[in-house]
DNA sequence: TCATAAATTAAACATTGTTTAAAAATTATA
DNA sequence: TATAATTTTTAAACAATGTTTAATTTATGA
C-alpha cells in the first residue's frame, strides 16, 4: 500500500504546512488579522482547498493550540528534578508567566480566546490540557503533604494557583493594565510571585 | 436656546436606547451574535443611522462597558463599613466573584474582550476601572499597615489579587474548566477563595 | 487508453462593519 | 407662509470575512 502511504503523509504534511504557515501569520500580524484567504495565499492555494485538510477555521486554531500545550508542558517538565515542592511551585509560576509574556498570542489562544473553549468542552481534546493542570495539581499535592499549604481541597487549591498566574497574564495580554505604566508590568508581575509566595504559611516547616 | 436644548436631548435619549438595545440582545444572544445589523433592526432604524450616534461599534461596546463598571463599583461601595481590612478584601473578592458569574456578558466585556482594551489604553478612558482598582489597592494597603498581609510593594500584592479572582472568572467565562464537572464550579471557587483566605498569613495580628 | 476517484479551483452565498450619495425631515430665514 | 439651509435617515454599495458548491483539473485503477 506504498500510494496510499505517500498520500496519507502528504496530507499530513499538507496539514502542517497550514498550521505552520499560520502561526508564522499569526506572530506577524496577530490572531485576528489572518483570514483563510491569507493563509490560502501564502501558501499559494485557493482559499477552499484549505477545506480539505481541516473542517473550519476554528480546526486549524485548534491544531495550533495543541502545540502551545505541548511546548508548555514541556517547560514544565523542566521542573522535574526540582525536590523542594514549594520552591517547584514558586518557579513553576514563574515560568507559567515568562511562557504566557513570550508567546502571547498562543497564551491567547490556549487560554483566552473564543471559539477555542467550546471545542475543548464538547470533545475529549483537553486532553493536552489536562497533562499540565495535573503536573500543577500534583506539585500543590505534594506541597499539602509536605505542610507547606494548610490542608485544603487540592482542587481548589490549584485552581487558585492557576487563577493567580492566568488572571495576571489574562490582563496583561488583553491590555487592562492601564493602571501601571508598560514598562512596570515585569516587576509588578515579579513582585506579584514574590508576594504570594512570602505569604504563604510556611511556618509548619523548619 | 431650548431647541438646541432638545437636539442634545434627543441625541442622548437616542445614544441610550441604542446602548440599552445593545445590552439586551447581548444578554439574549451573547456579545459575538449581535451585529450593527440587529440593534437598528431591534429599534426600527437603518443600520448606517447608528453611525450618526457612535463613531463605530467599539464606542458602543465602550458605552455598554462603562455601565459595567457603574455597577461593580456600586457593589464595592457595599463593604464600605466593613472595618477589618481582611475581612473586607475576602469578602470583596467573593463580591467581585459573584458580580463575575452573574453578569458574564458584562464582565467579559469589560475584563476580557479585544478591541476594548486598546480604546482603554489610548484615552484616558480608565478611569471608571481606576476608581474600582483604588478601591481594592486602598484595602489591600490597609491589610499591610494593619499587619495582616507581609509588608509588600502594594501594586505588586493588588494585582496578585486581582490577578487571582480575574484568573478564575476569566477562565470559567472562557470554558477553560474542563478539569472540573460544571455543577462543582462554584464550590471550587469558593474554595480557591477560602484557600487563599487560610493561606495568608495573619499571625501578626491576634 | 479510458473510467473512476480525488484534489483544486473559481465563483457564489451569506454575513459582517462601514461609507457614500441621495432622499427626507427639520430648522432657519425672508 | 414659502423658500433656503441643515441635519437625519436611508438605500445602496464596498470591502472583507468564513464557508459551500459545481465544475475542472489532476491523479489513480483497470
Amino acid at each position: 500500500m506504498s500510494i496510499e502511504e505517500r498520500k496519507e503523509r502528504e496530507k499530513l504534511e499538507m496539514r502542517q504546512l497550514i498550521i505552520k504557515t499560520a502561526m508564522k501569520l499569526f506572530a506577524a500580524e496577530g490572531i485576528e488579522n489572518v483570514s483563510i484567504r491569507k493563509i490560502a495565499e501564502k501558501i499559494e492555494y485557493s482559499p477552499g482547498a484549505l477545506y480539505s485538510y481541516f473542517k473550519d477555521k476554528g480546526e486549524i486554531i485548534h491544531a495550533i493550540h495543541e502545540e502551545g500545550f505541548e511546548k508548555l508542558y514541556a517547560l514544565q517538565r523542566t521542573l522535574d528534578g526540582v525536590e523542594n515542592p514549594k520552591e517547584k511551585l514558586f518557579k513553576m509560576g514563574r515560568l507559567y508567566m515568562k511562557f504566557a509574556m513570550e508567546n502571547k498570542d498562543y497564551y491567547d489562544l490556549m487560554f483566552i480566546a473564543k471559539g477555542v473553549g467550546e471545542r475543548i468542552c464538547e470533545k475529549q481534546e483537553w486532553d493536552s490540557g489536562q497533562r499540565s493542570y495535573d503536573y500543577l495539581r500534583n506539585t500543590v499535592k505534594d506541597c499539602i503533604e509536605a505542610g507547606y499549604l494548610k490542608e485544603s481541597d487540592i482542587d481548589a487549591a490549584a485552581f487558585a494557583i492557576w487563577g493567580f498566574v492566568h488572571g495576571m497574564a489574562a490582563l496583561i495580554i488583553r491590555g487592562r493594565c492601564a493602571m501601571m505604566p508598560e514598562e512596570m508590568i515585569n516587576n509588578v508581575v515579579e513582585g506579584s510571585l514574590k508576594f504570594i509566595y512570602s505569604n504563604i504559611n510556611i511556618e509548619q516547616r523548619n
